[in-house]
DNA sequence: TCCATTCGATACTTCCTCGGTATCAATCCG
DNA sequence: CGGATTGATACCGAGGAAGTATCGAATGGA
C-alpha cells in the first residue's frame, strides 16, 4: 500500500464507475481494475460491493475513504510544507536582540515581517550583545539585532540605524549648565556605564572618546541595564554616555546633552554566513527593501 | 512521492548513515542513496547537508520528518483500521430496540456489548416495533431487540427472552380479587392497549386471547407507550393485558395477575440478513455465547 | 424475445522502474 | 602514506505495472 493506491481507490470510491475512475487516473480500465483488487487483496478487505453493473461501498470502504482523504490531505500538506520551509516562508527564526533595540527597532522589524511572512514563527529573544553573539555562532540563534561589530568576516550583516552616544546627568549637574561637551569635560567625573562584558562596543566607544580628551574613566558603577543606568544618574550617582536612542522621556531629574564628536555605531541586522535557516534571508531582505523605500529615515 | 519514499526519508533522517539506513529498509546502499537523491529531486528541497564523511539533516529536512512521522502513522492506522471495521472490532452499529427491552434486555446487552466490543460505536434507536421494521429494511438501523415475528425469513433471528402478557388493574376492581383470571373475566371490560399499528405482536395476542374466550374486546384507550397504558390504569379507567417484564414498581394502587393460558412471545435481536455491517454478526456471537453461559436464568 | 450497449474482469505483451553488484572518489585514522 | 569507511556512479537483470485485445454478464429498447 502507498498512496498511489489511495488515491486510485478515493478516485473509485467518489466515481463508483471504474471507467471514469481510470480516467482521473489518467490510466485505463484494466490496469486500474486491476489495481482495485490489488488493494482489497493486500489489505484483506472487501472495499466495494460490485456485480457487473453497480459498485458500491462497503461499510469498510466508507470509513476507509474517510481515513483516505485526510492521510492524502496530510500527505500533499507535508509534500508542500517542506518547500515552504526551504523557500523561507514557512518554519521559525529565531530572532536575538539586545535591550536597546527593543525600544527603537524591534517593534516595527517584528510587525513587518510578520506580515510578510505569516507562516514564520519569530522566536523572540532578549538578551546582551556577548550573549548574542555566542548564541548566533552555536546556533541557538539565527539572526539578531546587536551593535555593529567593525570586523566580523563569519556573519553577514545590514545596518538598521546609526546611533551615538550622547551624556546623561543630573539636572542639578554642573556639566548640565555646559553649552557644548566634550571629552575633556569628563576628567574627575564619575561615570556609570555597563561593563566591557556586556556591551563591549560601548565600553570600547566610551573609552576612545575618554582617552581622545587625555581623560582615564572612572567608573562608579557598572550594572547591566541600559535603564538602570539611567535610574542611578537620576539619583545623583554620576553621568553616563548612553545611545541617544534611548534619550527619550528621561523625566525631569535628568538632562541629555549632544557630545562633540560624539562616538557613533552601527545598529545591524546580523546573521552566520553559514546559517541554514532559508527564513534569514527574508528578513535580510525586508530590512533591505525597507531601506529601499525610505532611506533618510531610518537614523536615529 | 509515496509513502515508502516517506519511510526511506525517515530512515535516513533517524540514522544519519546511508548504509545503517538502506539495512533498515532491507536494500542495500547504491539504490538507497538514489532514493534519497530522487526524493529531494522530485521535492525541489535539499533535506540533507552531506559531504562524503558527514550526514545531517536542514532545517527543511527537520520540518519534514516531523511531517513525515505524522502521516506514516496515519497512513498506517488508516490501513489497519479498514481491517478492524471488516472484522467488525471497529466502527458503528445502529441498534433499535422497542421500550419494553429498554427496561430489561438492552442496559445489560449494551454493557456487555460495549466490554466486547468497546471500539464499536453504539448508537441507539428507542423506537416502535413497527418503525423497527422499516428502518431494517430500509438500512436505517443495522440491527434491534423487538417482539419476534412468526416469519421474517429477510431477518436473522436470536430469541432473547420468551415474554408472556399478564393483566394488570386498579387495586380496587373486582378482577384483583378474583383467584384466576381467563379470557372470560375480559368481557365487558374496558381494556386499554396500544394499537396494533405501533405494536402489532401484543394487539394480535390480546385478540386472540380475547377471541379464545369468545369476547370481543373494547378498547377503551389506545395509547402509543406501555407506560402510558399503566398510568390510566393507575387512575381506574380499565384494565390491560401487558408484557410481564413491565410488571415491576407499578404501585399500590394497581396489581398484576398472572392470567390462564397466557400469552407467550419472543423478543428476539434481529437484523437483515443482507446486513453489510461487519458488527452485526458480532453482536450475535455475543448473545449465542451469552446463552451458553447460562442458558436457564435468561427467560422472562 | 433478441440484439446492441455498457461495464467490469482476464490474458498476453511490452516497457520501465527499481534493486543488486561492482567500482570509484573522498575523507579519516594510524 | 596506506588502509578503511562512506557515499556516489555505472551497468545489468528481474519484476511489476500499464496498454491492447477480448470476454462475459447484465440491462434496456425495438
Amino acid at each position: 500500500m502507498d498512496t498511489r493506491h489511495m488515491r486510485i481507490f478515493v478516485a473509485l470510491a467518489e466515481t463508483l464507475h471504474f471507467g471514469q475512475a481510470a480516467a482521473r487516473m489518467n490510466m485505463s480500465q484494466p490496469p486500474f481494475s486491476r489495481q482495485i483488487s490489488s488493494i482489497e487483496k493486500t489489505l484483506g478487505v472487501r472495499l466495494f460491493d460490485r456485480n457487473s453493473r453497480n459498485v458500491s461501498l462497503t461499510l469498510a470502504g466508507r470509513h476507509f475513504l474517510a481515513d483516505c482523504r485526510r492521510v492524502l490531505a496530510d500527505f500533499d500538506t507535508a509534500c508542500r510544507d517542506v518547500q515552504l520551509v526551504a523557500n523561507g516562508v514557512k518554519g521559525e527564526l529565531r530572532l536575538g536582540f539586545m535591550m536597546h533595540a527593543a525600544h527603537s527597532i524591534i517593534p516595527a522589524l517584528v510587525r513587518r515581517y510578520s506580515e510578510a511572512k505569516p507562516d514564520i514563527h519569530l522566536i523572540l529573544e532578549e538578551s546582551i550583545p556577548t550573549d548574542i553573539d555566542t548564541m548566533l555562532i552555536e546556533g541557538k540563534l539565527d539572526i539578531a539585532v546587536t551593535f555593529g561589530s567593525p570586523y566580523a568576516p563569519h556573519l553577514r550583516t545590514h545596518r538598521l540605524a546609526r546611533d551615538r552616544l550622547c551624556l546623561i546627568a543630573p539636572a542639578d549637574h554642573p556639566l548640565a549648565a555646559a553649552e557644548i561637551v566634550g571629552p575633556r569635560d569628563l576628567r574627575g567625573e564619575k561615570l556609570i556605564a555597563a561593563p566591557a562584558s556586556v556591551v563591549p562596543v560601548l565600553r570600547a566607544a566610551i573609552g576612545i572618546y575618554c582617552a581622545a580628551g587625555g581623560v582615564v574613566p572612572h567608573f562608579a558603577f557598572e550594572p547591566r541595564l541600559q535603564h538602570t543606568i539611567i535610574r542611578l544618574v537620576q539619583e545623583g550617582l554620576g553621568v553616563a554616555l548612553i545611545p541617544q536612542s534611548l534619550c527619550t522621556g528621561l523625566g525631569p531629574a535628568v538632562i541629555a546633552k549632544a557630545l562633540v564628536n560624539a562616538p557613533e555605531f552601527d545598529v545591524v541586522l546580523c546573521a552566520p554566513t553559514t546559517s541554514r535557516n532559508p527564513a534569514v534571508a527574508t528578513l535580510f531582505e525586508l530590512v533591505e527593501s525597507w531601506d529601499m523605500g525610505n532611506a533618510s529615515t531610518r537614523n536615529a
